[in-house]
DNA sequence: CAGCATTGTTGGCGGCGCCTACATTGGCTG
DNA sequence: CAGCCAATGTAGGCGCCGCCAACAATGCTG
């Protein structure tokens, strides 16, 4: 178990794991310019090039660090749907407050989510974990559709819209682009904006 | 007027705007991570300490950056209203074009202007520059409110989502989030939905 | 035209990412 | 269970970066 290798054998146990554990603290706390690998080493009490062992460079990490993002988030936004009845106003309600949520508390970690995407060549995992949680909002918007609860329309019709509202009120709630004082309640606005968009 | 000061004298002439110049090249042509003011230095044939004279630091040249594009971009917005009818879904669907054309010319460029607003002691010139092109929106959701052509409710209210909107599908498209196959078509789908959520 | 603020140059410091060569370890296999 | 090997960590070095200080050329202004 030795959970504090004070006595610090040569090999590190978990080397991996605690760079990304770092990294993503660091991140929160002081930034994405702050992050750098030798620093991480040093924190973790490693020498500056183990960190390779387990990223071939800098940005394998911040890949690695994006996918978990993804992954976590994915995670709170299917969470979100639990015991909420099958209506879509108040799922839209849940999923949008999960969302701006999540942004709200990984700020820095969505940015690094969101920039890795402009690169051609990412690894397919994280293609794959940066779609998942779209497929959520998809189905949430088919479903009701199928209730009609929803207007007609192409499925990307219909959910491209709320995707971008989402998507664009976090930016901004995060941005700090909004008065603060409409914080929450901007919020309300915003899913009344996007039901009313959607209703048939 | 030597255009071409090829025989370069001790002094630029312009170096100020030639760095901003070049730099706005390099950011849209190679990323903002190959932005190194000793590369702009060499490419411009000073030396690596010169562009220190223009700005004191790496993060100056970018909050330049960032406001001269913050200026144009409220250019640009404000343009796309010339000789548009005084008839929101006219004047909304002008302004998203305008908005969504201009993050697409300038992808590296928007994201750079929305990353120096985290920073809480940016320039005061920025600021207002940050602020100039909302109210751009905020203005036009006013008018028409006044004209009956959209659900009344303050201000913040009623335009809020529009921006959120706005903003965010701007930022998917940027992102290559989008099908392709929708770039334009979501367009129009997206200025719909902005439509639907604002009428009385 | 003398002096001085502006602008540019040179050199250097520490930090970074990445590379290569070497060291230690633990697990697997004969 | 001995020995070997792949995995993991270390040491050092290279060229780049941002920033700083000291010095040099320039041109504006009194």
């Amino acid at each position: 178990m030795s959970m504090h290798p004070r006595t610090r054998s040569y090999h590190h146990g978990d080397l991996r794991a605690a760079l990304l554990t770092r990294a993503e603290e660091t991140l929160r706390e002081k930034g994405p310019a702050a992050l750098s690998l030798r620093e991480l080493a040093r924190d973790l009490g490693v020498s500056h090039a183990a960190p390779s062992r387990h990223f071939k460079d800098k940005q394998a990490l911040l890949d690695a660090l994006a996918q978990s993002g993804f992954e976590r988030m994915a995670a709170v936004l299917g969470a979100s749907q639990d015991g909420v009845p099958e209506k879509i106003s108040e799922q839209v309600e849940a999923v949008v407050r999960a969302y701006v949520g999540f942004a709200r508390d990984n700020a820095a970690l969505l940015d690094l989510m969101y920039s890795v995407k402009h690169d051609p060549e990412a690894s397919d995992a994280l293609l794959e974990a940066t779609q998942r949680w779209s497929d959520l909002v998809l189905r949430l918007v088919a479903d009701a559709q199928a209730r009609g609860e929803v207007r007609e329309g192409p499925l990307e019709h219909t959910a491209l819209p709320v995707f971008a509202t989402l998507h664009g009120y976090a930016d901004l709630a995060v941005s700090g682009m909004l008065p603060p004082e409409m914080d929450e309640h901007g919020l309300d606005v915003v899913i009344a904006f996007i039901l009313r968009g959607i209703r048939p």
